[in-house]
DNA sequence: TCTATATTTGACCAAACGGTTAAACTAATA
DNA sequence: TATTAGTTTAACCGTTTGGTCAAATATAGA
């Protein structure tokens, strides 16, 4: 039920064990903290029996990639293939769309952005691998502008800020929880109200009329 | 001269020469990925020489970590403790500061997101070590919501946003300049005019009247 | 110069790492 | 039951890692 979110529960082949693990291990720690042992305990299986089904660390790991990376294009392309496209609804979709995958991996972030260092090209090779497409974002954004609906300015800017306000009160998470969030119950409003609070606040930026 | 912002090229002793070396191979690579064998080269000395000034690998990661942390509260305290507190100062200035730390240190924030995830305790130890007080931004972005000089929302959220549409471009930079700069140009032009788009696109989400 | 202290080094170590292998186990088929 | 192919394991391997140490070198004071 949860596949698409990344859990491979339903399917319980010994490849979806070692790929559940794998998944934990390796959003906890990042590649370079990850240990092939940790991921076999994880798994409950042996550790040589990774490398059985996955032929090296890297290999396993570049599965869990691709695997996380095609969840981060989420309910966004319906949006963009309407005959008449909807700013509004776009934005919608993206914020709901991140907001969504993001509550169920919270993880993932960190994980694509310590990648993102490690071997950016590798990423972007990932991403056109998984068919997203950053340019029908751009240039549906661009044609809104034209349209007169929002604000203008540089599209690929307005699609950054918007992804990085979905992405990075996540990705500090930890240290909100310890810093401005001491009480948990705030932060859970917070993340609840998310959706709402964050397309007030863009459309807003972009000068949308509501 | 650039003391501030994490070179310590001035005072040449050994510990400083050692520093920066770790700080270059550290934010490349961060905690797990970085070798001490690494550093050493990068410093051109021998290896068990950082033990001798720095005993062991986590010491020598902890004195860049507080440093680099001290950094990332800008140009901002100043502002905090006029007495009459202006929020379009006190933000431009948030904006500046980020910025101008930003460009200095662009791998620093993927540094801290790092250990925000191995460690969100010690992360906030040092910041408090560090004499940041967040408390400080929050009450007087809450008192010019009292004051009707901003929209009324959640203020730690409001300051969450503004330090994320600071910190996001620069975390997503390798990939951003793969997928959508292409011209490096382009990129170069974003962020020199970066300043100005996004304290004007925060103004419109906060309801700044200018 | 002699001496004592601080600095620097090459050689070394035990532990941990990713990965391999041969053997054992399991299950299905004939 | 005998055979075969797929699966799982314990033991092992070569390399790399953070860290140590005794010896060598530089430094400074007497």
């Amino acid at each position: 039920m949860d596949k698409l979110y990344g859990a491979n529960n339903q399917d319980n082949t010994q490849e979806n064990i070692i790929l559940d693990a794998a998944r934990k291990v390796f959003m906890r720690k990042g590649f370079d903290g990850a240990r092939m042992q940790e991921i076999a305990n994880e798994a409950g299986i042996n550790k040589a029996l990774l490398h059985y089904y996955f032929r090296s660390k890297e290999q396993l790991f570049q599965n869990i990639f691709r695997q996380s990376f095609r969840n981060l294009w989420p309910t966004i392309e319906p949006e963009l293939v309407r005959e008449k496209i909807d700013v509004r609804l776009l934005i919608k979709a993206v914020i709901s769309g991140y907001v969504d995958i993001l509550e169920k991996m919270p993880y993932l972030p960190n994980f694509v952005i310590g990648e993102i260092n490690r071997d950016p090209e590798k990423v972007a090779g990932l991403i056109k691998e998984a068919a997203i497409k950053p340019d029908l974002l751009i240039t549906a954004i661009k044609k809104a502008m034209d349209d007169g609906l929002i604000i203008k300015m540089d599209p690929r800017e307005m699609l950054i800020y918007l992804i990085g306000l979905c992405v990075f009160p996540v990705v500090t998470r930890p240290l909100l929880g310890q810093l401005l969030y001491k009480n948990s119950d705030d932060y859970q409003k917070f993340i609840a109200n998310r959706k709402e609070t964050l397309y007030n606040f863009f459309s807003r930026a972009v000068g949308i009329k509501n």
